[in-house]
DNA sequence: AAGCGCAATGCAAGCGATTTCCTCAGTTGC
DNA sequence: GCAACTGAGGAAATCGCTTGCATTGCGCTT
């Protein structure tokens, strides 16, 4: 069954050329003249004739491949950015392979330093690197550009959005409609976004002169559905519970809302709920989700461009892409 | 910035060996004496040696990779059915690749050649073959199973649920609840899994005498949720509307619930709907999704499993999965 | 004591492309 | 008319790894 893969060489003696002359055909490294060229690939369709990877690969010391590291491809956002890379990239000739890390520890790692650090030529990460100097090494080490995820301090370079901008400008949207006990619920706070949104939310309460409650904050493992759920109890035990909530993901969110749907409480005439993304379920979700828009697409798109400049040997700094406040029925 | 990438010839030379017994030691082909392993393995430690894909790929014309073909990157039933073969395949010291093909037509088809043929070890297709006469021959060249959709007269070997009696199952569990005019909201009939399924909605409608209405029936272009919310207004502007609906993708169903409350229909009050996959926001959703479960995880595994007995010269036949009717809210 | 088998290792031939030199004509320039 | 140049294409080295074959000791058998 595995069918008959003809190498250059068929080719090159079929069309009564060196195996030179194919590889110049093939690449365009080279003229050739026009009847050459002509008979050239003549034969390499008659033969269907493709290039391996692994020989070209050996001889060029590069694959067209990028990298991307994803956290939780059951997490729409990330689809959505991986989309959005992937096109970029078919654009520029190369292919876009994303690697689903959710669950992944160790043995994992051996995969993965062998795509990232032999055979991708280019990496675009999507994860937190905190607490794992090997991956960190290999950012400095290699093409390597991180996109919304990053590290403040180091200078490998990155794509975002303005994460603390962007929560202060949702919880001042609740503040302006009239909220004064807005919880927080907030992802794992090793990851700097994390920290970033919550320093987001202090900030437009304080601007307020609203007190920052500590029982007013739940931090949660992942950002599956259930652990908004989960987050709701801890909420409404509270001796004056929240009359509005700041999710940073719209899959929390809508977690949330399930819980408090469960708890019998209606959104947003009983608590109001905004979440962060805008992935697609968002708008469709009853109620729709008010939610910081992030351009995911385009996310996806930047770090590509990026990546490609800095394999070409430029040192594109930081990038940092506009969010939008999009108004639903959720708050 | 690029790391130096040290070859087996440097190991070779600091454990003061020859390449053929490193090669041996990364590959355990034929037995090395303890004190020499120790050696090479202290090589490859300090140098921090990686065996190179392409020159292993080359020699051995492996890859230990498996192509996953994707129709839609954005679909969490797609979502999900790689997370299991991903689960899976790494038991096997393989990696899954995911490539998704929405809105790919021919100029993405270059790299799917590519990885298709060369570069993948095998191929599992998740996308329908009809109309694509150069996969279908790939599909019978090399070691390719087909997941969840497949063709019902070729021989490549597939693993899926029951399509036909899964649909029953859910039409006649809307007929026992008292439904007489039951939609059906079909994707693309040039997929079999779409006419397996409208063929078992039949089915059960003549089972119980009930007559099979054309008005009554819908399909979509695609399988997003704004698909399902448009598929409403047909349905709705039929002189008698049905009680009840079934979907045959939850995406699909929530979209149509999306829309039956724009149009100020109730769910299930009003309106009955059963959605099918049971992809994780089907149970989150309100109201939540009744729906036929696929086992998706199971599902991208035994692929998983079948493309690695074909690889390894065995002719896995057709697997067919148990599929579950879940009772939730919508209907 | 000669012969054998076996474990451990080295040598070198591929695997399939690209690429660096070269060669060979056929043009130019003067 | 002859040297210098140029465009086209070939021979062979190279990339990093695996593996069949050859070699070398060494312990046993008879």
């Amino acid at each position: 069954m595995p069918a008959p893969k003809p190498s250059i060489d068929a080719v090159a003696s079929l069309a009564g050329v060196s195996t030179a002359t194919v590889s110049r055909v093939l690449t365009g490294s080279k003229p050739v003249a026009d009847e050459t060229r002509a008979q050239v690939q003549a034969a390499i369709q008659s033969l269907g004739f493709q290039a391996s990877p692994f020989g070209r690969g050996l001889s060029t010391g590069r694959s067209q491949l990028l990298l991307v590291l994803v956290p939780s491809g059951a997490n729409p956002y990330f689809a959505e950015i991986v989309r959005g890379a992937s096109a970029q990239a078919s654009l520029q000739g190369y292919t876009v392979l994303p690697m689903d890390l959710e669950g992944v520890s160790g043995a994992g790692d051996a995969s993965l330093q062998l795509l990232a650090g032999m055979m991708a030529d280019g990496v675009i990460n999507l994860m937190p690197l905190a607490g794992r100097p090997a991956w960190l090494g290999m950012a400095h080490d290699r093409p390597w550009v991180n996109c919304c995820e990053f590290s403040a301090d180091d200078d490998v370079p990155h794509v975002s959005i303005d994460h603390a901008q962007a929560a202060t400008d949702a919880v001042q949207y609740l503040i302006n409609r009239g909220h004064r006990r807005i919880a927080l619920v907030n992802g794992d706070e090793r990851l700097l976004y994390a920290r970033q949104r919550r320093l987001g939310y202090e900030v437009a309460l304080q601007r307020a002169g609203l007190p920052v409650e500590p029982g007013l904050r739940v931090t949660t493992l992942a950002n599956h559905y259930a652990d908004g759920s989960q987050a709701v109890a801890a909420l409404l035990s509270q001796v004056a519970p929240p009359t509005a909530v700041f999710a940073v993901s719209d899959t929390l969110a809508i977690g949330v809302i399930k819980g408090l749907r469960r708890a019998g409480l209606r959104v947003p005439d009983d608590m109001a709920v905004v979440g962060f993304d805008d992935v697609p379920i968002a708008e469709v979700f009853e109620p729709s989700l008010t939610t910081i828009a992030q351009p995911m697409l385009a996310l996806g798109a930047a770090a590509v461009d990026m990546l490609l400049a800095r394999m070409a040997g430029q040192s594109p700094g930081h990038r940092v892409l506009p969010h939008r406040l999009v108004l639903r029925e959720s708050a």
